[in-house]
DNA sequence: CGTGGAAGG
DNA sequence: CCTTGCACG
């Protein structure tokens, strides 16, 4: 360095960094807009050729230490013979990566139906193919965005795909499997959006599934299954007093969902096997550690039509399985 | 599952997914646009709350392999006393997480240049803070682009940002510090971009920063320092032919950079001292394994007013500092 | 907080 | 291939 000797070398300001404000450009340097959290959580391995980081949340499962078994039997004494199971996965990719698949293996159910897959169908990675079961995708036209998938041992009779709204089918919110004794519905009923944006749409959502599934009712028994977006009750919510007018709990998107099994006659398995469980949810937000608080929303159902009560054993909440920021709902009948 | 007597279980397909061309929306599943290749590189490690992803690309340098010392002279048979580095970081914030600062720490030279910060002042995380060292930065308007970053040891005289044309002194391309005998001048030349989009604008950089180093370099000697975004001759890039339509080795940038020396009497401090050492480069595509096999480009430089060729002692390129697709070059002066 | 895609390189 | 902001949840 030239030593300079009219210029002491001051020391560094310890706490702000020495700026641009004349014609730097940097308008908005004052006042930080969206100022990301994820930030420095990395650690560096010395001597690895990767990178690794540190999720804030846990993000895999214990298979070993949970029993995904079950000895549930109908009113009438009988063993189930039928699991189906139902899962979230805030992108598929992503929670293959974190073990998904693993699920499907220790849980072996009959049928298992993903929401929000994100994930267009010529994108989906080989791993999906798993020997056993058949597949089905209903992507979204919108790549990365909502999107089912469907596994399952038995080969339906029949598929169908979406609910005759345009707008809503074209993000692959709902697939019909035709069973022989019943219909299966997988569905991701469309989210109300921050500050409710969306609402309006969202309840265009309700006559229409509800004239469709009257309409299933009328031939064969429904078994719906999926993220319906909506905490029925106070009970299915961890904080139902600062949530009334959040997305997923205002009282229209809670009335619809009272409607809904109403109309058609349908029951919520899993409150009708366990009318007083608290703190029984299937989603928790990835921020402030809701999860491991068990600050929690029940959003994900398997609803019966009341035909099959008397073929339903039990519905599980797979609270110990990770991979999203929802998790797993297992239904168990006697067909 | 309900046993069904008319119906034999088929074995599912192995190959192809069961779909719904029929009114399932996604009209481009059968012409895939842009497949991620990241896919399923990622290693789950059991019961350990969190992912590690294997990056492709080395990105951990073994600072304790190599020696950053450096026993050059000038023509005079002077020890340097000032050493000047200069970094296309390629994003400060991945950089840091990657151990970017343990080269300062590692380097330790008078004067550290960055390029491509990709960060907003108010972005900036708080390790940037570095004890015995002074920071500038010029970050660009547009949140995530480009800008520029300066550390030094001395703090300069004054410090000067922008090169005159409000189109690139939004971008944060440009920072002179002045010393008390020299001008550094830490620069980010724009990318004529892929298929050459921004080539015209591009090369109405060149005049306006030829004058305005000719101009500086009429009060004081200069020293430039930072990314130039173009490889000057054959010797400088792994593939001259296949890439003389492509950014950074076109002819009219190749001959704008021979034109910055001719007119305002610069050496490029590399080429100087090693006329003829080929696969010398300062940056290599992150794609096809490129720096591995050294396919790579000289797209920074130290360049000096000739009234300084008897302060020069040497330029490195540390082409064994991981943490960016560029490696930093480094220069070192008898003052 | 985390997923996926877009622009830029 | 990799980084950044972005939309969405």
């Amino acid at each position: 360095m030239p030593p300079k000797k009219k210029t002491k070398v001051d020391p560094p300001q310890s706490s702000s960094d020495e700026g641009n404000s004349d014609h730097s450009g940097n308008k908005s340097a004052n006042k930080p807009k969206r100022v990301r959290k994820k930030s420095a959580k990395a650690t560096i391995t010395e001597n690895e050729n990767k990178t690794s980081k540190t999720l804030q949340n846990k993000t895999t499962t214990e298979f070993l230490n949970q029993d995904f078994n079950n000895v549930s039997k109908t009113v009438d004494g009988e063993n189930w013979n039928l699991k189906i199971a139902s899962w979230n996965v805030d992108g598929l990719r992503a929670w293959i990566k974190k073990g998904g698949l693993d699920y499907l293996h220790h849980e072996n159910p009959d049928i298992l139906c993903l929401q929000e897959i994100k994930c267009s169908k010529s994108k989906l990675p080989p791993e999906v193919e798993v020997p056993g079961f058949h597949r089905y995708w209903n992507s979204s036209e919108a790549d990365g965005y909502a999107g089912l998938g469907l596994y399952t041992k038995v080969k339906p009779e029949s598929i169908s795909y979406g609910i005759g709204i345009p707008d809503f089918d074209k993000e692959g919110r709902l697939m019909i499997a035709e069973y022989e004794k019943f219909y299966l519905v997988n569905v991701y009923v469309p989210n109300a959006g921050r500050k409710l944006v969306t609402l309006d749409k969202r309840l265009q959502w309700n006559p229409k599934f509800q004239e469709l599934v009257k309409d299933l009712d009328s031939k064969k028994p429904v078994i719906i299954c999926g993220d319906m977006n909506v905490a029925h009750q106070e009970i299915d919510i961890a904080n139902p007093k600062s949530n009334k007018r959040n997305a997923g709990f205002t009282q229209e998107e809670r009335d619809g969902f009272s409607e809904l099994l109403k109309s058609v006659s349908l029951t919520d398995g899993f409150r009708h096997k366990y009318p007083d469980v608290k703190g029984a949810y299937t989603f928790w937000t990835y921020m402030a550690n809701a999860r491991k608080k068990n600050i929690g929303w029940r959003l994900d159902y398997c609803l019966l039509s009341e035909k099959l009560s008397s073929n339903f054993c039990d519905c599980c909440l797979r609270s110990e399985v990770f991979g999203s920021d929802h998790c797993p709902v297992v239904s168990f009948f006697h067909m």
